[in-house]
DNA sequence: AAGAGACCCTGGATGC
DNA sequence: TGCATCCAGGGTCTCT
């Protein structure tokens, strides 16, 4: 559920918490949360370790290590990450633990256990698929609109795919179709170059707007020290069913696209 | 190649 | 109250 804002909003929290602190013990609670390498190579490398860098990429956590090794991280759906005192007790769903010499443990906490950890000597190997960031200056209008240009699939889910730009979820694609006025359904190709200028536009301001705001918070998200984000305040049609568009007063509709559930208004966002 | 759908999980909300 | 069903902010895989 973290979206781009989300993801920088912990990232930025966590990394003066654990940054050239080194790691003397590694504890796998789950193990299916550790995509590569395996767990014992997993641990084993990571002892004795220390971030000394971090960096967003989309959606994903990169923590650059000591040794030149990349550890990433990805929340999905129900990521958490927290720095206490080792002595502080596990919670429920925590699935990695990594304890600092200095007395303070970090832990990754995931009820739906699909979020991931992994460990590589090459960041690309892991993010080298992703499209660019949409707050980074190529993402263009005129790239845009020629990588959508020829593609038949509704502009929601383009919205989605990583591979086309990297950080958009299910709510900031939602917020932007409905601030630059596109109805979700459009297909790639539909769109003009001006339409694509108009939404990169939209998706840019959305996610600044974000970000000011700390994030999104609905159910899961929270920061590493337990607030909340604010922009739940700022949505204007995201889970707004029926309610009454800000700008005109019609009803919000709600439709499923390409399995997810996707919000716009009907009068604002007329289907052409 | 691109698009649709299933799937990975847990738990809260809703319906009967 | 108890039980069944549906739903969730993501990404990957398979099938067509």
């Amino acid at each position: 559920m973290p979206e781009l804002p989300e993801v920088q909003t912990i990232l930025d929290a966590l990394t003066p918490l654990i940054l050239h602190q080194t790691i003397h013990d590694i504890h796998i609670h789950w193990p299916g949360v550790v995509d590569r390498p395996p767990t014992e190579v997993f641990r084993a490398e990571l002892r004795g370790r220390s971030v000394v860098k971090s960096k967003r990429r989309g959606k994903y956590m990169l923590f650059g290590l000591d040794d030149g090794q990349t550890l990433i991280m990805h929340l999905r759906m129900t990521g958490k990450m927290r720095v206490v005192p080792a002595q502080s007790p596990l919670q429920r769903h925590d699935r990695l633990s990594f304890a600092f010499e200095n007395g303070q443990t970090w832990h990754f906490n995931d009820q739906r256990k699909f979020g991931r950890a992994y460990l590589v000597a090459d960041a690309a190997e892991i993010v080298s698929k992703l499209g660019p960031e949409p707050l980074g200056a190529d993402f263009t209008p005129a790239n845009f609109h020629a990588r959508i240009a020829r593609r038949r699939a509704p502009i929601k889910s383009l919205l989605l795919d990583q591979r086309l730009v990297a950080g958009i979820g299910n709510i900031y694609a939602d917020e932007a179709l409905y601030r630059a006025r596109i109805h979700p359904l459009r297909t790639g190709a539909e769109l003009s170059l001006a339409d694509a200028a108009t939404l990169v536009d939209a998706i840019r301001q959305v996610l600044q707007q974000a970000l000011a705001e700390m994030g999104t918070t609905l159910r899961d998200y929270r920061r590493p020290d337990g607030s909340a984000g604010s922009f739940q305040n700022s949505l204007s049609v995201f889970r707004r069913t029926g309610q009454p568009c800000l700008s005109c007063g019609a009803p919000i509709s709600r439709i499923v696209v390409g399995g997810r559930s996707t919000h716009f208004c009907p009068r604002e966002q007329p289907y052409p």
